[in-house]
DNA sequence: TAGGCCATGTAACCGGTTACATGATTAG
DNA sequence: CTAATCATGTAACCGGTTACATGGCCTA
């Protein structure tokens, strides 16, 4: 999904601005499963609304700068409609934690516990997120989502806590075969 | 995690080609929480042999391409414990899926099924991947993190199939409510 | 005989990030 | 007084994908 889409789909559940939409993205209820920053967020509104896809309007607000607020218009309903209607592609994982938790045995553990306890409070602060947010939205299907998200997370989360001593019992068993790292410690 | 450091961290678990590299990043052990293509492995590879941290041989087949074979030095070794010690970078997801489920309302219930179907067996490949390649791997973190992959899969499984019923009665919803698109076809 | 697998590689392209510019207001 | 929040935007850069080129062997 790229953030064309990603916008026409915020802005379908509502008027949104381009801070509001990164907000969400990155901090509010999308931000478990898709992510764009500004750099990309308010070049494709402009051209958004070029085509015709959006409209906008400004509001002044006292003391604060003035938001640029985009609606969208039947055009864009109709092309959201229809890049909902092609198959999805397949979700997109990355996880810098897994390939670290992979070659456990090269890490010190001290630095092994730290990154568990780092992706501990990552899973939480997701979980918690998702449970702030899912009252904010109109969307229909966001309860849906919502615990759908809340069962990956939590598993996950369980899994760490009930197994993170097997990982860490392998921290530094490559490191101990080679003496001479240690040794320039 | 880029390129470069995902082939140092499969080079240091054994020697590889970027055939085999791009393999398991794609359809093998790596496939569910990394991914790369041709492009951009071959090049890395190319870049680490120029600066020393692997090296590689030729090595002739019958019948077939040759391979060349790379294998970590001392020194990749060092940079990719050096990478392993930097603070990971969040979890990185993505999810069409779970973006159409939020707008379950727009879509037609025949395409919603077809989605969630296509979740489901995307979802059991996952898990069949992990249960296939799990014996293929040296690294000792490797059954950790299939587990933790399993567990997270599983629960997304789970869910989707106990509760896709609530999904679909969601589908359409959203169409009805403007009888100038149902009148269009 | 068509297509898939093995196997390596390149070049054009592109979507997106990072960092910057601007500036008032409010909270600590 | 500092830092964060609100708010929009641009430009340089970059990592990675897509599509292509090559070609023999094997399977359906």
């Amino acid at each position: 999904m790229n953030v064309r889409t990603l916008c026409l789909a915020i802005l379908n559940a509502g008027d949104s601005t381009g801070y509001e939409i990164r907000k969400l993205v990155t901090d509010g209820y999308f931000s478990h499963f898709v992510d764009a920053s500004y750099g990309s967020i308010y070049p494709a509104l402009n051209r958004l609304e070029t085509e015709g896809l959006v409209t906008s309007r400004e509001e002044l607000q006292a003391g604060k700068p003035a938001r640029k607020v985009y609606s969208i218009a039947d055009e864009g309903r109709e092309a959201f409609v229809d890049a909902l209607s092609t198959p999805a592609r397949k979700d997109n994982f990355k996880s810098e934690f897994l390939l670290l938790a992979m070659c456990a045995e090269l890490m010190k553990p001290a630095h092994l516990t730290r990154a568990i306890d780092a992706q501990i409070e990552y899973l939480k602060g997701e979980l918690e997120i998702i449970d702030a947010a899912v009252e904010e939205t109109d969307m229909l299907g966001g309860d849906w989502v919502a615990n759908y998200g809340r069962a990956c997370l939590q598993s996950g989360l369980n899994y760490i806590t009930e197994n993170r001593s097997e990982l860490e019992a392998l921290a530094g068993l490559g490191r101990a075969a080679r003496s001479d790292v240690i040794a320039a410690e």
